[in-house]
DNA sequence: AGTATACCCATTGACGCCCATATAATCCCA
DNA sequence: TGGGATTATATGGGCGTCAATGGGTATACT
């Protein structure tokens, strides 16, 4: 499976539409490549994007968290139910809701942030600024993360 | 899987193109000879390459982290998202984007410094200077850094 | 009817593919 | 072992294709 990798800046159409970046749609898996999920992010004014697999995934793991507990009722409420399912036409172009666009602050153009599984959709200022805050951090960790980025080289998988 | 090794200095030509070199093209794995992934470095005004198989490592690995988590998502941002999947062509070149160019200083040609698993990309004069600062630096340590490169035999230990 | 959305077609610019050449490296045989 | 022949590499440039974008029109829904 591919992921969602790199950014792209596009504009937003008179009638309200985008193109999906090239690279992303070829990232859709094959059964789904004509539709994507859109959800406000949880932890941004930014809009996540997926496949509809991805969402089936996701709903399993709410499925397997406590039926009474209030995080599968938070989970469900927040994320299942206010998912977008979008469809993406012929030029690979999709409708961006007024709603999102006015929760993330977006007008004429938006910046596509890959993030493997899923990507992000941003006002382009806001996307540098939030690059600037990841980088940062990310540089002050740069101990703990070079575990993460840097493994202990295994002998040359194959 | 061969190393990427030695210095080469190649011309970009006027549609932003430059060679591969021969020997880095060789290096790649077979399944993916015709891309590369570039990157800005986290440490100098230079840029880094290597191979997708290297990357898709790191992208399982920063899957695995919590979904939810502010890592997560920085990690996500200031890796995924800075990558540049770059196609190879039939002649072994690729395009270097502007953005990277600006961000390394490079205008008509570049160096590739061999480092093992990845490659550096640099503005010449600059590759020169690091050159020297490296190697005056190796000088200065080598009494500790003897101890890593030629480490004492302990071969009936544990 | 009026609004919204999907499909079709057109345009532009960037990129990939192909072909060409010069220089460097390698081979091969006398 | 020398030197011509062959191949590979780095580089240049033409051109077709595709991605991003714009806009007209048909279809659908209320």
């Amino acid at each position: 499976m591919e992921l969602f990798v790199s950014q792209f800046v596009n504009k937003i159409d008179k009638k309200g539409r985008v193109s999906l970046p090239s690279i992303f749609r070829n990232a859709l898996p094959q059964n789904s490549k004509n539709e994507i999920i859109l959800y406000k992010s949880l932890k941004h004014n930014s809009i996540e994007g997926c496949s509809s697999d991805r969402i089936k995934d996701i709903a399993d793991r709410i499925n397997k968290l406590d039926f009474f507990s209030e995080d599968q009722d938070d989970f469900a409420r927040s994320i299942l139910s206010e998912i977008i399912p979008t469809n993406i036409d012929k030029e690979g172009r999709f409708l961006l809701p007024d709603y999102l666009k006015v929760h993330s602050n977006i007008s004429s153009e938006v910046t596509f942030v890959g993030q493997g599984h899923y990507f992000q959709i941003w006002e382009p200022k806001a996307a540098i600024e939030r690059q600037k805050k990841s980088r940062a951090r990310l540089i002050k960790k740069k101990k703990s993360l070079s575990s993460i980025i840097f493994p202990i080289h295994r002998s040359n998988e194959k």
